[in-house]
DNA sequence: ATAAGTGCAAACTATTTGCAGGAAA
DNA sequence: TTTCCTGCAAATAGTTTGCACTTAT
């Protein structure tokens, strides 16, 4: 008999944190759940943080934080090139586009069909491409 | 003899600010000749307020942000949709995209050629596509 | 046992705001 | 002379950090 004595263990959300090189604690591995349960999302650090909290899962505001920069930094998370103060994560590191809504500051997935960019210049020596963020900025249509 | 009393009238600068539906203040001229003194820039409002010091033109932070937003709104300049706690903003409201340099924070113009962007998705009904914005994001290259 | 992670509160940075005085129409 | 603008300082928002305690290995 081999039970698992702790809750979390042999989740996919812990693999995913023992993967990224990150030691599985109680806090990262609910925060994973949190964020990979379903699909994509766009969140910051101060909504999951309430999430988490309405789940039940004590963290604390700066282990949100702390722990999305681990997350970003092990290639789990990307950031949204958006303008304004917060910093909103993607949890969809795949080759995607956004739509960026104006005056609501609200982001869309493009997921309809490969956008393609044609002529795109040579980085330069020394430097390759990451990879390409495409923002569709939107604004109400005037009539 | 219709000598200006007013070192600021007549500029390009005015006219610019004056076609904006702003004032023409000391401010705002003077906040309009350093930006668009040359070519394209891409400019915090920390880093245009100290331009200005340097410059002898005595404007308050405040002023500098409140200024920048305002021109923004009036399509003298438009947001740079890059990550980070400082607003950057963009001298060059025509359609052109950018690299991003990761680590460094440093944007640079792609000039060469016209990128295209292929199978773009409608956007959502009532919605119209104000302009898009593509980000290049380079990395050093591992060798 | 040891190294790494967490929580709290304080510090910090960028930005916004309220209001009294000053400048443009 | 009225309305808009500016500067200052205080307020706010988002994020980071230092350090004593806890947890994973």
């Amino acid at each position: 008999m081999v039970a698992q004595s702790i809750a979390y263990s042999g989740s996919t959300a812990e693999a995913r944190v023992r993967q990224a090189g990150l030691r599985p604690t109680r806090q990262r591995v609910a925060l994973a759940e949190l964020l990979f349960a379903d699909g994509d999302r766009h969140i910051s650090a101060e909504e999951l943080h309430e999430e988490a909290q309405r789940a039940d899962v004590r963290v604390s505001l700066a282990t949100v934080y702390n722990t999305l920069h681990q997350f970003t930094e092990a290639g789990m998370l990307r950031i949204l090139p958006v303008e304004g103060s917060k910093t909103y994560f993607d949890t969809n590191t795949s080759d995607h586009h956004h739509f960026f809504v104006e005056g609501e500051n609200r982001l869309v997935d493009i997921d309809e069909g490969p956008v393609a960019v044609s002529n795109l210049p040579c980085p330069p020596d020394g430097m390759e491409i990451s990879h390409v963020d495409i923002m569709v900025r939107l604004r109400p249509k005037k009539r």
